[in-house]
DNA sequence: TCCGGAAATTAGACAAAGTCCAGATTGGTG
DNA sequence: CACCAATCTGGACTTTGTCTAATTTCCGGA
């Protein structure tokens, strides 16, 4: 799957987003690169070639797609949160010495043991998060 | 085990630190509530009786004790570091309604399925948190 | 005890990520 | 065209964390 910009529209709309010039740019940042974005990262990408969209606009339209389960959200960096475009079940390998976040497939990976949750509880997620540096 | 001031000289010791005042201070309200802490509650519990410790020396303190081993750093919540006075092996289960953090052992949990690493590459941690929340 | 220097602490300026708001723009409808 | 709701905007603001230059504390030797 190839996304362009005229894809993005019918993307947004089946997610129940009005898509708007912002937004449809906002989105085709994220798909047609897939990969992890921080809204500063986002905000460069959006404003290339002449600026375009503002800092509000970008982190208002961010959380929305979070809201509509369009991206997902990766906090592994305490200094800023990334932004996924892939909503499947995976997990992460980061490099903590260069900042590199990549995917890791959910479905040969296989957690046990855990102890049930509190009563009332349900899982929203479980993140896995494999933080790897270059050998001494 | 019952984590008294005059303990938390030792325990520094034993990790490299020269123990003074305030670093006392900021192990102590780790270890005795063995608690999971953001930087500015440590500032608060520290800092009640009467102002005794600067904000640069609570995060310089926190940086040396990471550095030394002593405390293990959480990243779960986009807005805050946590500080993690247990650097045993277990893993976190978030409420992130209530941004509530507790531990969960990792005796009894099993990974397994990961794919290989990339080559010159050691792991340093596996983070696994349970993200949870009340049901709807 | 006094001195010198290294280690530690400090206040406060600074930086970066993210939030908020009141006003302006947009885009559809009658 | 006029109206209205949704969206976007600049910029002020907040919070978390960093940095620096000056001061204080600590300790070993004279
Ligand atoms: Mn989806
Ligand atoms: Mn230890
Ligand atoms: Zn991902
Ligand atoms: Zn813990």
């Amino acid at each position: 799957m190839h996304y362009t910009r005229d894809n993005m529209a019918g993307l947004l709309r089946s997610h129940d987003i009005n898509p708007t010039h912002q937004r449809i740019e906002i989105a085709h940042a994220l798909f047609s690169r897939q990969e992890h974005l921080s809204a500063d990262q986002v905000m460069a990408i959006v404003n290339t070639r002449h600026s375009e969209t503002s800092k509000a606009t970008v982190y208002n339209t961010l959380k929305l797609f979070l809201e509509k389960g369009l991206v997902r959200e990766v906090i592994v960096d305490p200094s800023k949160v990334f932004f996924d475009p892939n909503t499947g079940p995976h997990h992460h390998l980061y490099e903590v010495d260069t900042g590199k976040l990549s995917d890791i497939d959910a479905a040969h990976v296989q957690i046990s043991g855990l102890p049930p949750l509190p009563p009332g509880m349900v899982t929203e997620g479980i993140d896995l998060i494999v933080r790897i540096r270059r050998k001494a």
